[in-house]
DNA sequence: ATGAAAGCGCTAACAT
DNA sequence: ATGTTAGCGCTTTCAT
């Protein structure tokens, strides 16, 4: 009663071998008969038997459970919602397909003491990383090291074994952004972006770079911890005092540009009359503006969804199908800018 | 080089025995030689050496791992705030002891179909449970079964064998918030909430239930789909369309809150003036309303901090040292109510 | 101070 | 149609 249920357990009660107690498990019919196999199927729901994961991935040394580990400063790695539903599409997707989700919230630095990294657990292992373009890409190579294949999503490709690159493009969403907010006379737009870098928000201001000097506005960055809507006010309100009231603001996604929003009305400004604000990733709560707000939305869920199928393909087929995976933005037309 | 390394790798490598090794991997020191102790290290450190947790779990019996299971009817199963910090609380406190966190969202009525349920996977297992309270108590049962330390959140407790339930105060913060709109004038009420139920939302219905009678006040419950704010928007247009302007309506959480605060602006009606707007949870984001939201803060974070740790202290004690963990909720006076 | 060996629960090749 | 058996990688007891 007390001890969990083996294999023997189910095979003394049916009185058979646990060879073809484990064929059931396994719903292997070949060549057995209808008698036993019901004989057993009884067994194992009489001392309520579950296959331990452990056993047979010691035999089958797969562990049917894939790693996702999220580099971010902050305890609340999950708070955002980009993060969050590319998790859940990841997830769900997995699940689908018997595969369990090891999830790690990591701090920067802090990669290679995680036991995603310390111990071998996972089949396959994911990445969302933070922080500088260097330290992501000497964690991604550190990782590639690990002899499983490897998803990293958001980073654009970089030469690396068995390494799949997920992304959304980024940098077309800030073009069609930037070209909005030009076609509508902006020529000096501050961009708000968060401390800790991100290979997502790289490509935005590049996206935005590139529209503006052709069109010769100017682009000011304005860095700011984005996990308080405080210390983004004061960012924001630092750099007008600095450079004035600038044509436009985008924040570098959607929590920020809310944000912004707040803060110049709070000045006297009408949005978008006196200056225009953009967001990213269109994420519900975007629905909270007033008027709603004009940004791009991000397919984070389906971003999580690719991963879990690509590397579920590379553990069957041996390799990846491809090397690089990259899913459109839409602009969401709002009425901010 | 192909092939993963084991402790008999590593063994070859050194001159050594397993036994040796494997000391070395836990850090056993007992009467071994500096040498040897160095040289093992080192030979780990060249082969590339990962200790398999299905083997060391398969000889120990513990997986060092905990299940979180997540019944909700959405496949962005994370999308909720709450659930959100909960999870990082959770896993960051698991990580800190060497345990990972298998993450499962299961659509309601699926839990059976789980693979945590199915199989032998996890240590212990924690679970976050929508949908009527029959449902709920249903699956807590049969969760209870498995065989395995359960914690149940937000869930009042029941009797239930080898199960620890772990909730924040959700009915003293709707007394709290009741309260305050009852001294202000508030006779009735309309708290609109999910459709699909959760522990919590009863417990928040039940709060308010209790001061409006008391003060002769009424409540009216709208349910909608409230994820999304259009779906929001409608049901309380359709319930002012028939019960006519409320002096308050209560959100069942902020995100409620604040679609019911655009919405009555959109009617020209004034927050707090004409009809006075409270939430519950108090993330960042209700920082978005302008004016800022009367709510009352979650300790959701704290609430999974709560969990990884009574579960891990039952399985090292083998029993939990408390049935029930509540925690306290704080009203965050705003200007909405 | 170090090693030999048993066995954790399971799968699959091979026997019967 | 069903059973026997050899390991998968590891920990731990007992020898040496």
């Amino acid at each position: 009663m007390s001890e969990r249920p083996t294999l023997y357990t189910v095979a003394a009660r049916a009185g058979v071998s646990i060879a073809t107690v484990s064929k059931v498990v396994n719903g292997i019919r070949a060549g057995m008969s209808e008698a036993t196999w019901r004989r057993v199927e009884r067994a194992i729901e009489e001392v309520g038997y579950r296959p331990s994961r452990a056993g047979r991935g010691l035999r089958t040394l797969q562990r049917f459970t894939i790693g996702m580990a999220i580099v971010d400063p902050s305890p609340t790695f999950l708070a955002d919602p980009f993060t969050t539903n590319l998790v859940a599409g990841l997830s769900n997707h997995l699940s689908a397909r018997g595969f369990g989700l090891l999830l790690h919230g990591i701090a920067p630095g802090a990669l290679g003491s995680s036991f995603l990294v310390r111990e071998s657990v996972v089949d396959g292992l994911c990445v969302l990383l933070s922080g500088a373009q260097r330290t992501r890409h000497a964690d991604l190579r550190s990782l590639a090291e690990l002899g499983h294949p490897l998803i990293a999503f958001q980073e654009k490709a970089i030469a690396l074994k068995d390494c799949c690159f997920v992304r959304q493009d980024d940098k077309a969403g800030a073009v069609a952004l930037a070209e909005r907010i030009v076609a509508r006379g902006a020529r000096r737009v501050f961009m708000v972006i968060p401390e800790v870098g991100w290979a997502a928000i790289e490509e935005r201001v590049a996206g935005f770079r590139q529209v503006l000097r052709k069109a010769g506005a100017t682009l000011a960055l304005v860095a700011c911890d984005e996990t308080s809507t405080e210390a983004i006010a004061a960012a924001i309100e630092m750099a007008i005092a600095g450079k004035g009231v600038p044509d436009a603001v985008v924040g570098a996604n959607d929590q920020i540009a809310l944000a912004a929003i707040r803060v110049l009305r709070g000045r006297g400004l009408q949005v978008p009359g006196d200056v225009g604000v953009l967001g990213f990733n269109a994420f519900p709560f975007a629905g909270f503006a007033d008027p709603p707000l004009t940004t791009v939305r991000s397919p984070a869920y389906e971003l999580g969804e690719a991963g879990a199928e690509l590397i579920l393909e590379r553990l069957e087929s041996g390799r990846f199908r491809t090397r690089e995976h990259v899913i459109p933005v839409t602009l969401v037309p709002g009425a901010t800018a």
